[in-house]
DNA sequence: TCAACTTTGTGATTGTGAACGCAAGAACTA
DNA sequence: TAGTTCTTGCGTTCACAATCACAAAGTTGA
């Protein structure tokens, strides 16, 4: 396929994209226009066309886009074309309903492990998942478990994350509400529930 | 203060400043330079000070911002200097754990009202929250709630969303994998943790 | 008081992405 | 086949955001 560099902002979107289109597949539907898919997932068609403009030719002019060749190669581009292991570090509230979230399977997640600090808590399972001592953090390196979720409180993030990429960590999902420094080779996102929530008022009209 | 009309991208940074200085003022300190806080957030001194200028003079040449002053002018911009009641839609796994969050203080909400749909679960309480009854949910307009997080299954986000918004509410927090259709005059803000991990592999190194 | 140092504030420049608009390909109809 | 309609692909233009770099303001110390 033709790779003519994709936008960043491009890439944050696929996501989106391969959200829609799966959920469209489900419906049995071959193809989608551009003005159909931007209805439904919130957008405007110029957008996706340019989006997709820049791999490859997955639309016929007259019908739309064929779904299923898209999904695929959006997944190929994010490389979720192999399914993957993640583990789960910390395992209280959030961390819980981590591990019983059912949305991760479509995109070839699954959350394989799971450590908590906490004795208490060790030996338990959730979902047929066993809780593990956080010291046996390092067994993911011999696991070849490269994905990993932080849902661990802010003080302990950042020990958390130091362990992790000694354990041969690549990415990280980190849920505690804070910055976390790690070597440029791995790649970290930060969600923060109650950040995300802050941002509501001021788009929101006066009264 | 003056205004110059605030950039998007910087109203979208806000609240990562914020989170950063309300803890820095825990800590006592009176001010900092914006490149200790720009290693401390994990970002550029320059962007810190572009973005800084946009809203009055919270800088001193040669020793820094004031943190409490500049904490509370964001709060202002970002309308978060009057507390607000949320309300949470469906407690179940993630939403029990954001009932359980005790992240939303420091932005001044407060989630205190909660529903379901499932009669086992009304009447149960959550961190001193009775969960309601979802019937019982245009009584949000009587209680003055603007702001409500929805965390319903998928097929359920629409209709709570219609419910939501006849119910007099002005801003959605969407856990629920799926766009929204709402008035303009609403504002809803989605996250999918699935589809943000679904980011990770691709910005991870090959291997 | 003066020189050395720190740090902000901001104009200028560069870079990036969004929006627009239309030519051209494909399907459909008769 | 020819005319009409639908829809993509993408060049061009416009708008916004990040980075740079430096003058000006403030601090510190002798």
């Amino acid at each position: 396929m033709r790779y003519s560099r994709i936008p960043n902002e491009t890439i944050r979107r696929l996501p989106v994209y391969l959200r829609g289109l799966l959920f469209l597949s489900e419906q049995g539907q071959p193809s989608i226009s551009s003005e159909k898919l931007a209805d439904f997932i919130g957008t405007n068609p110029g957008q996706i066309r340019k989006d997709f403009s820049h791999f490859g030719n997955f639309g016929r002019r007259g019908v739309g886009y064929n779904i299923e060749k898209l999904a695929k190669e959006i997944k190929r581009i994010l490389k979720l074309n192999i399914d993957q292991k993640a583990a789960l570090i910390g395992v209280g509230n959030l961390g819980s309903a981590i591990l019983a979230y059912p949305g991760f399977g479509i995109y070839g997640f699954n959350v394989a492990v799971a450590f908590d600090i906490d004795p208490k808590k060790v030996g338990r399972k959730i979902k047929n998942i066993e809780i593990e001592n956080i010291s046996k953090i390092q067994t993911l390196k011999r696991r070849k478990i490269k994905l990993a979720i932080i849902a661990v409180p802010r003080d302990a993030a950042q020990e958390t994350s130091d362990s992790l990429v000694k354990a041969g960590i690549k990415g990280i999902l980190n849920f505690s509400p804070c910055y976390i420094t790690v070597p440029k080779k791995v790649k970290v996102i930060t969600i923060d529930i109650a950040m995300d929530l802050a941002r509501l008022p001021y788009y929101m009209p006066a009264g």
